[in-house]
Formats: C-alpha cells, structure tokens, sequence
RNA sequence: GCCGGGAUGGCGGAAUCGGUAGACGCAGCGGACUCAAAAUCCGCCGCCGCAAGGUGUGAGGGUUCGAGUCCCUCUCCCGGCACCA
C-alpha cells in the first residue's frame, strides 16, 4: 500500500475493478425492490461544466448508496443531441453538425467515466440517432391519428437569431430561452400538440407529486393558468345578420355594472371598424409595433380608440360601445372583455382615462362608494354582494354568478366555462439539426404521412449549414420522394420537431432499447423514475412536457405510469465570484479568479482585489452563476487532474445541501483534499498497526461516538442533506485520529468507509481492499448503528435555572425523575443560581436537560 | 401586484419534536517542527468584559419553565408569474 495519497492510481484501479465485474450494469429482477434514478442528460455542448458534474454527483451519490442498501439500481446516461449549438459551430467551423456532436460525445463520455459515476453505459442513448428519433416520428404520427396533433397557421414567436420559432414556454421575458434576443410576431404555419387536452390533468395531478418541490408544482399551476368564469355573448348587427361579440369574464356577478366592451387590437371586430375608421386602423398600427417591441407591458400607459360600434347588453338590452384596447390580449379568452370600471381597476383607468361611465354594481357594507378614487374593496368578491343589479340585488358572488351564468344559457348566449393560460405546444422548428417530421407534400393528395414500415425518415449526416435557410430544402436526396398515396413525386416537410420532444421521453427509452418497438416490458419494471435530478430552470419546460408525453403515452397504451417522475430534487446552480473592471472605451473587462490576488486586512476580512498580471485594483461584483461571459466558470477537467474525482465529489457534496446554490472556493477545495489525505493516512496507519489486532467488544466511547454519528448521517442521507453527512464523516475520521489504538478502531474506520462509499468511491473501494475487508466495497451492506453501542450507563443532562443554561448534571441512564430533580437541585451550580429560593417547578425532559424554576 | 422560498459569526453552512445556537469546513490569530518557507501537527476563534458575567439567530411584539424553531406586525433579499379579464 502506498504511503501518500495518489488519487490518479487509486482512481483509475477502482474504475478498472468496476469495469471489469460490470459492477453498474442493472437488469430487470423482480426478486429485489428497483430503484431508478435519472439526471437530467446533457447537450453534448463540448465539454462539462460544473453543473453538470454537481448534478450526476448527486444522482451518483443516491444510486451508489441505494446500490449498497441492496436496491436493484438503475442509472443510465444519454445524450440530448440535438440542438442549435451544432447548427452554429457547423457555420463557424465547415464541420457537419453531426460529426461536432458525436466528437462531443465521445469525449464528455470520457469526463463522465473519469470521474466514476455509476452509470450502466450499456444503455446509453443519443437523440440524434435515427433508432431513437423513428419513434418520435412514430409516436407523431399516432397523435395525428388521434387528433392530438395537428396543423395550424397562427401568430408565433420567432427568434429572429436562431431563426425559427419558439414555443410559448420558450420565451422568458419576451425573449428566446436561447440566445435572449428579442422575440418577434409572425404568422407561420406549423404542427401543434394538443396538450391543452390534458391541462385538467396536469394540473390536477400535481397533488399527487407529494415528492416534487413546492416551488415547480406552484409554478406549473401558474403556467397551466385554470380560472372558472363565464363565457357571454353580446349580440351586434352588422350587414343585416345577428352576429355575437364573445366575451369571457371571472366576474360575471359584476355584469350589470357593463358600461363598455374592450376588444384587442387583432380582433376581428378591430380590423373590420378600421376599414372605415382610420383612426382605429392607426391605432391597430401602432399596437403591433408596441407588441413586437420586448416592452414592459405592466408600465405600459394604457389607450384605446372607440370602434363607433355598438353590442347590445345581453341581460339589459342597453347598447353598449365598443372600444380598441391595448391592455387587452388577444391570446386569452376571447380576446374581447367586458369592461366594468366600478369594480375593475384596469376599466376604472381606462373609464377615467377617456370620460366613460362608471356604474356601480356591488357593494361591501362599510364602504362608500366614490367614482374619484380607486378602492381595493371594489375588485372584493369575498364581501361584495350585487346592488344597482335588478333582479341580482342582494346576492353574493357565487349566487349572483350562478343566477347570470343561467339566464344567459337561456338565452343562448352563454354559460360558465373554465379557462386555461395554457395553450397548444407548436412543435415545428425551421432548423435542420433535428427530428425530421414525417410527412410528405403531394400535389395531388395533400399531406401524407409517411407509412410506419417507412420510418424512420433519416436525417442526412453530412450536411454543413452556413447559416442561409435550412439546408434540407438544397438536397434533392432528402427533400424529393415518391408519395405513399399516389406514386407521384411529392417533397418532404423540412421542419424539424422541437428538441424538447427528444426530451419528453428518454426516460423510457433507457427501459428498453428494443428495434421493434418504442418501449417494452421491461419499462413497467422501472417507471416510474423514482428519482429525478435537474436544474430547476426545466421547471416548467421539459417538465411539464416529459408529463404530457408519459400521459399521452399511457392513453396509447405504451406504459402504465401516469407521471414520470415519482421524486424531483432540483439542485442549485454553482456560483462563483465575479470580478470586472472597466475599460477605457466604457466597456467591462471580466477577469478569471484565477487572475486575481484578494486583499485582506488584518482580521481576514477581504477588503479588495488586484490583478495578478498588472498588480492595478480590480472591482468586486459580488457572485453569480459561472458563465463564460463573466468568465468566472471553473473548468471540472483541471479540477479532476489536479485534486481527482473524489476531491471534487466531496466538494461538491459537502460546500452545500443539494437544493440549495452552490459557492465555488478554491480553498474549500484543498479542504476536502486536505480530508481525503487525511483519510489515507489514517488507513495506512490502521493497516500496520491493526495486522494480528484482536476484536473486542467492550464499551468505548469512540465506538459510541461512530455510531451516535452513523445514526444521525443516516437520518441525514433519507433528507438528502449531504453537506452533513460529508460532515459527519470528517467527525469520524477526527475522532479516530484521536483515539488511535481503541481496540474498535478497524470497525470503526469500516464504518467511516462504508458511509463515504456513495461520496468518494475511488478512495473508499482501494482502502477496502488494502485493509482487508473485503473485494469490493460496493456489495457489502450498508452500516446501520448497533444499539449496544450506543448504550451508556451514565447520561449527561443538560442543567438550567429559569430557563437559562447553568451548567450540566451527570446521572445513571436508568434515574428516574425525582432521582433526577434531586441530583439536578444539589449541584454546586445549581445551588448558586437558586440562590436559596426553593424550587418552584423542576422540569424533566428525558435524555435532554433539567430546569430548575424558582 | 400575485405566488413560492429565504434572512443564523469574517465566509459556506449545522441545530430531527420548541430543549446547551454557531456542529463540520474555510478564512484568521498564536504556537511546535524548519536555516527559512511550504506541508504537517497542537491551541484559540459570535459580540461586550481582565474576570464573574452579560448579550446574541433581519426588526418589533406575543405564547411558553424554555423560541433560530410556534403566533401576530413589519423590513429587506432571492426565484417564478404578471394588463389572464
């Protein structure tokens, strides 16, 4: 055994031995209880980033020690392989997307064996293979038999850098998730997946998710956006006909307070009064231009233009006007409102703005009504019942809703209807790099889709994009085809599907790479997922998607789960200091940590920073997540060659819990080397010294101590909080070094290696062997604390005076509470802070403390 | 504005049911070893105080023998959504 710590050798020996005996190949056994666990797979961007080695040393972290507590494992790795990057390096460097990707593959596949995650290689995937990607076609085309998807020209975001369009989820902030350019309106047509069908359920499900974080159950109730309302109509003339003006409304008790409708800009009834009006056509102008701008809405002064038409009322008959508004969108509902300023403060502004009627309709008892001044309790629907309503008067919210919803039913002009924020997934990306969609365009017979014995439609490989439209519509090979129906020449659709539809389903892929089908048995023996490991940025996103697509994989009878992912555990990104200064030209230059010296005062306390190149001051900008542009990433490569993959797993477990972000430190870094040293030495010492040593069972209390520390590292790993379970190892391993040659020691460190196993692996599995215990430290149990070693005859309780900690009290563990009272009460320390008063009450918490009141 | 989550030493963070606040680590200070430095080892380390002791978990109030933890009011920070009718 060697005397130093050499982590390269010891690494790549416990990779070899695991290599070998195929120690993370996971197959089906019914006989053991399955445990899968999933990280979210990466973008093969290049190389990792921190990120990602937090992310797959959490995921490795559980599976290794649920591995050891005899679970039957599963944790398999993939590639997310389509995606725009490749599109953009092809452009930059004449190397086809494909050959970027797979290069990338292949060597962050080395980063992630080097540093020992417990994957099973053997079911790796990419979606850029056509034996993956022919089943996303497959499944399309079920859903077009369905119904679920389907074509539809409509307005959509376009990215106007990645040059195509973006889904409603993709859009941050009136920007693309991607690049953060501004997102514009265009009107394109494209296939859609129905997933508002399934808005009910998904949002209803999510009380079932009791193992995902509140946070990502809030936000996708929020993103699915339900409200309960009412549907109405007010009926208008125009050209002789009825026609009806549909509006929707959560405040249907507030009707008859109506004093006029509001339609959006793109409304049809908008575009038919501009034909006349030129007024309302400029007005229609200038809020596409305001739309189109990223704008901060919320602020955004809000303007109408009146229609110079008029709805009748639907319950009183009254004409009411009809006005443009900009505050109204046309995305929701119906993109018309009925406009109420008594009790909406939106149409109060408006209704102020340009001199339209207020009329009141209900009241709170207390409150006075004004028509000057907004009042939080005219939007109360909790207390206000209706006034000024006729018939309604008197009736509360729900009543008043009942009674309008069902007056307008009877006159057929509507209902109560329930609404959602969630609208369709439009799948079409005018990209190449990515999963054909299977149809085909004939002259003759329309589109066609392609026949399944046909599938998978191929993506060609050697394509080199420069950057000029899509480069599918320049090969002849691709685009010319026979069509499945008639015979004749036809041409292929171009769009490809959104790269979260390669996502939505991985998941089951892993389960079963059959050839023959999209999933098989084998995914009813591992889903659902019983933990899933990501960034919390997919909250909504890739979420809400893979949850759709498990559905409408169950409603085709593929799998039988009903939500894919059982657990969620969304880690915290790594952050790191960030340091800048300004240049001549009024621009920011950003410096790497590593090209800074901190300025300290005498206390320790940072009080600044330079340069190392120029010795001149730099600013400190706080910390912030690694990025290249504030150029403050850490590369995990330089991390591993210099400290080894078990240094940077324990850092990274034990800088902070799981959920939480996370603050790189370089010096935290040679702490948990400083550790892992530590750990050799010690073994190395135990190893000589223990060579003939007898086991013994008598009490010591570094035993007690061990196991006090395994039982609340135990407690701990169930949480998933395993800065402290990292924590309570150090514990051991410092109360060994102390208690060199306890007769326990071997059990002990055994102990301590078992508990470290699932951090440090590489480390923990040489030391095994060196010491003897055993082969292979993966296949031996999980170390539970033994109760005759936690046992002691004399507890040590803490001891207070009115509540205020005053010193402790040593009892025999079997005294009973007047045993105790009266030890606690004869204490010199006690007795001086009675100072001669009897004891009033004494207060006996078991195992815990005394307190003395007087 | 609405929803969710926070605020604990110089720093990252502990504290399961209300029961010794600050575990563990980092930084810092002192010492040993060394020609010296690094590494390593030993000790100290919330604040005030020589000490006894006092005080202390964003602020204020409350419940309790006892509150970082429970209740009320407020401030600030982070994340999400946002003219959603």
């Amino acid at each position: 055994m060697q005397e130093k710590y050499t982590p390269r050798d010891i690494e790549q020996a416990a990779q070899a031995h695991w290599q070998s005996r195929h120690s993370f190949r996971a197959v089906e056994d019914a006989t053991k209880p399955k445990y899968y666990c999933l990280s979210m797979f990466p973008y093969p961007s290049g190389k990792l980033h921190m990120g990602h080695v937090r992310n797959y040393t959490i995921g490795d972290v559980l599976t290794r020690h649920y591995m050891m507590r005899g679970y039957n494992v599963l944790q398999p790795m993939g590639w997310d392989a389509f995606g725009l990057p490749a599109e953009n390096a092809a452009i930059q460097n004449r190397v086809p997307p494909a050959q970027w990707t797979y290069d990338n593959i292949a060597y962050m596949k080395k980063q992630l064996q080097s540093l020992g995650f417990a994957i099973d290689w053997e079911r790796e995937l990419a979606t850029c293979k056509p034996d993956y990607y022919r089943w996303n076609q497959w499944l399309f085309l079920r859903m077009l038999e369905a119904g679920i998807a389907y074509k539809k020209t409509q307005v959509v975001n376009w990215d106007p850098v990645d040059q195509t369009v973006l889904a409603n989820e993709q859009v941050i902030d009136g920007r693309g998730w991607r690049t953060g350019a501004i997102v514009e309106k265009r009107e394109i047509p494209g296939y859609y997946l129905g997933i508002t069908r399934y808005a009910d359920e998904l949002l209803a499900a999510l009380d079932t998710l009791s193992g995902w974080p509140e946070r990502v159950k809030t936000m996708q109730a929020n993103w699915i956006g339900k409200s309960h309302g009412v549907r109405f109509a007010f009926p208008y003339a125009l050209n002789g006909e009825q026609e009806l003006l549909w509006v929707y409304t959560t405040r249907a008790d507030t009707i008859m307070g109506v004093t006029f409708v509001a339609v959006a800009a793109e409304h049809p009834l908008a575009a038919h009064a501009a034909k006349t009006n030129p007024q309302v056509a400029a007005f229609i102008e200038k809020c596409k231009c305001i739309s189109v701008m990223e704008a901060d809405l919320a602020t955004m002064e809000k303007e109408g233009v009146y229609t110079g038409l008029t709805v009748t009322h639907p319950l009183t008959g009254e004409p009411v006007p009809v006005w443009v508004g900009n505050y109204v969108l046309m995305g929701y509902g119906e993109g018309a409102v009925m406009a109420v300023p008594a009790h909406d403060e939106r149409d109060f502004g408006f209704a102020k703005k340009y001199g339209l009627p207020i009329k009141q309709s209900i009241a709170v008892a207390g409150e006075k009504f004004s028509a000057d001044q907004w009042q939080e309790w005219q939007a109360d629907k909790q207390n206000g019942v209706c006034v000024n309503s006729g018939k309604y008067d008197g009736l509360n919210y729900q009543q008043a809703v009942d009674a309008i919803a069902a007056d307008l039913k009877a006159k057929q002009l509507g209902g109560q209807q329930v609404q959602f924020r969630l609208r369709d997934w439009g799948i079409s990306r005018q990209r190449y790099w990515g999963c054909p969609i299977p149809l085909i365009h004939c002259d003759a017979c329309g589109t066609v889709p392609v026949p399944d014995e046909h599938l998978p439609v191929t993506l060609p490989e050697d394509c080199v994009p420069d950057g000029s439209g899509n480069p599918l519509l320049k090969r002849p090979d691709f685009l010319n085809c026979a069509c499945p129906q008639c015979g004749k020449p036809a041409r292929r659709e171009t769009d490809t599907m959104d790269t979260f539809v390669d996502s939505s389903w991985y998941y089951a892929r892993y389960c079963s790479n059959d050839a023959k089908a999209m999933v098989d048995a084998r995914a009813g023996y591992w889903l659902p997922v019983d933990q899933y490991i990501g960034g919390i940025e997919h909250a909504i996103l890739h979420l809400l998607y893979s949850r759709f697509w498990t559905k409408v994989m169950r409603d085709l009878g593929l799998i039988k789960t009903d939500e894919p992912f059982a657990n969620l555990l969304t880690q915290g990104m790594v952050l790191n200091h960030i340091f800048s200064r300004r240049t001549g030209k009024g621009g920011i230059e950003y410096f790497a940590p590593d090209e800074i010296e901190l300025l300290r005062d005498e206390g320790g306390h940072i009080t600044g920073a330079t340069a190392k190149a120029d010795r001149q001051p730099v600013d400190y900008q706080g910390i912030g997540t690694m990025s290249k542009s504030k150029r403050n990433g850490v590369d995990p490569q330089s991390l591993i060659e210099q400290y080894g993959a078990d240094t940077a797993r324990f850092f990274m477990m034990f800088a902070s819990p799981p959920e939480q972000t996370l603050e790189w430190s370089d010096s935290g870094v040679d702490g948990a080397y400083r550790f892992l040293r530590r750990l050799w030495t010690f073994g190395h010492g135990l190893r000589s010294r223990s060579a003939g040593m007898a086991t013994s069972t008598a009490a010591s209390p570094l035993r007690r101590e061990v196991h006090l520390l395994l039982k609340q590292a135990n407690y701990d790993l169930g949480k998933m909080q395993f800065n402290t379970v990292a924590s309570a190892a150090m514990k051991m391993l410092n109360a060994l070094e102390k208690a060199a040659g306890d007769p326990h020691e071997r059990e002990c460190f055994s102990i301590l290696l078992r508990l470290l196993a699932p951090v440090t692996p590489h480390v923990c599995h040489a030391l095994w062997q060196e010491l003897g215990y055993g082969d292979d430290i993966l296949t031996t149990s999980w170390p539970e604390p033994l109760a005759e070693a936690l046992a002691q005859d004399e507890i040590e309780l803490v001891l207070q005076v009115n509540g205020k900690t005053r010193g402790s009290v040593r009892v025999p563990a079997e005294a009973d509470r007047s045993a105790i009272e009266a030890a606690a009460i004869t204490t010199e320390a006690a007795q001086k802070f009675m100072e001669g008063k009897p004891a009033k009450k004494v207060i006996v918490v078991p195992n815990r403390l005394v307190n003395i009141v007087v």
